[in-house]
DNA sequence: CATGATTGTTAAATATATTCAACAATTCAA
DNA sequence: TTGAATTGTTGAATATATTTAACAATCATG
């Protein structure tokens, strides 16, 4: 196993991010991430609980990889990981961990099932196809009902909206970079 | 999910530990333990890893339980760990987690397999019964060569030693209190 | 009852983590 | 080339973790 510092450093730049962008988000200062990766100090749980949180990754994952074996290339179905919650599934293939710059997500919406506006601007880009039912998105001013084969794509930072408008589930897959948790 | 320290507390009273003898193994300050259980200190990487150490629990397995289901009673075969290397099989059952004061192996001896003479005197007591093979076994001045259907039991804080004198497998049912890692 | 051992807690001392601020190195754009 | 922005590092300042040492409470033993 290597050390914390490194694994640290990896997911790092594995997402693309600074030491300062790092620090910025978990809201720590840029000098203990410098620290850290080199091991010239012991962090607190408190201390590197917001940096992983920072990066979508919990304690669990995080030392699940202790018992690291070789790079995951592919995944069967149900080592798809869900990371929602409630009436919207969102199945991710590979783990927060593997993540690099892509987040890919088989969605699943029940009847009625909304995301709810978002105006978050994550300074991103995202795009969907459709597989299955019937699904209204909105972005910006447009709205559109998409149907089995119709596809979406635009800029994360757009004011955006997913409903599933008809009487029958609604399944997507959607791709999104960088990711947001 | 409940508190790191409540968490921790569990562990330590489930091994019958007092606060003083769980730092005096971890080599930490007894107060250092108190203050966590309280969620009084929010301690380093380094010192809780000292203390879940000493209690034979990874982080990997400490974290796991963040996603913790019911509690657990029964193991199918393959779910026994393994916590033995090289030419002894050591399958345990149930997790350094779920363990309390009982340890229960599953240990299998490849010809001519030796745990070289142990003069560690853990303060227990142990006993198995050999399933299948042969045993030789030394403890204290006497040694004894069992065979299918034999049993051994004594103070572990005697110096004693296994070896597989026969030529085939031998495998043996083991249990200790309390558990030496 | 006393005595001694063991328990868990806590204030003060000390060691160390974390931050702040400055630095040099690099990149990018004009 | 120049300046401005971003990168990662590091010394000094500050906040906090950890230890030391003392305390009161409990339990056992005589």
């Amino acid at each position: 196993m290597d050390s914390l510092g490194l694994r640290l450093k990896n997911l790092r730049q594995r997402r693309g991010l600074s030491q300062r962008k790092l620090a910025q988000i978990a809201s720590v200062s840029n000098a203990t991430v410098s620290l850290i990766e080199h091991g010239r100090t012991d962090p607190s749980m408190g201390l590197l609980r917001k940096i992983l949180d920072s990066l979508g990754v919990s304690f669990a994952e995080f030392f699940a990889a202790d018992t690291r074996t070789a790079e995951k290339y592919f995944y069967s179905r149900n080592e798809l990981s869900e990371i929602g919650s409630g009436p919207i599934s969102y199945l991710q293939v590979g783990s927060n961990l593997s993540e690099g710059q892509l987040q890919i997500l088989y969605e699943r919406y029940n009847p009625g099932a909304d995301t709810g506006q978002s105006m978050l601007s994550h300074d991103a880009e995202e795009g969907g196809i459709v597989l299955q039912g019937r699904l209204e998105v909105t972005v910006g001013q447009q709205v559109q009902v998409l149907t089995t084969g119709d596809a979406y794509r635009f800029d994360s930072r757009l004011p955006h909206r997913f409903r599933n408008s008809g009487k029958d589930e609604c399944i997507v897959v959607s791709a999104c970079t960088p990711p947001s948790f």
